[in-house]
DNA sequence: GCCGTGACGAAAT
DNA sequence: TATTTCGCCACGG
């Protein structure tokens, strides 16, 4: 059993955090963890997230709120639609009013 | 230990 | 605004 770097569990642990109807960046996490291997690794550690049924990947989007990972879920609209049913309006593959819908953990969670 | 790859980000064009 | 270029660094071969 390859047990994953423990920043893997950390940035699981920040997307569980990420409220229903809202979405976060990659970068963001990275920042708030202060990972200096960047947002890439954060992207990484999602790629491991598939075990990890508590974590909702579809809400991590790319820094302009585009659904990047939306491959990875089986399907290409799979993501698209979970977060549409959560009240997250996607169109061409972006977040609508994604700077709104942003959740930044530095920012919610007051650092 | 080098090389290619990647669910990214920011800046340049 | 879309595309390109570069920097970032962990992981697998």
């Amino acid at each position: 059993m390859p047990e994953q770097r423990d920043y893997f569990q950390e940035v699981y642990e920040v997307v569980r955090l990420v409220p229903k109807g809202r979405v976060t960046t990659y970068g963001s996490i990275a920042r708030y963890l202060s990972l200096r291997a960047g947002a890439r690794m954060v992207g990484w550690a999602m790629n491991g997230s598939h075990s990890h049924p508590d974590v909702p990947a579809h809400r991590v989007v790319n820094s302009v709120g585009v659904l990047t990972g939306k491959h990875f879920f089986g399907g290409p609209t799979i993501m698209q639609q979970l977060l549409e049913d959560e009240g997250v309006k996607v169109e061409d593959d972006r977040v609508v009013d994604f700077k709104t819908r942003l959740w930044d953990p530095s920012t919610e969670l007051g650092l």
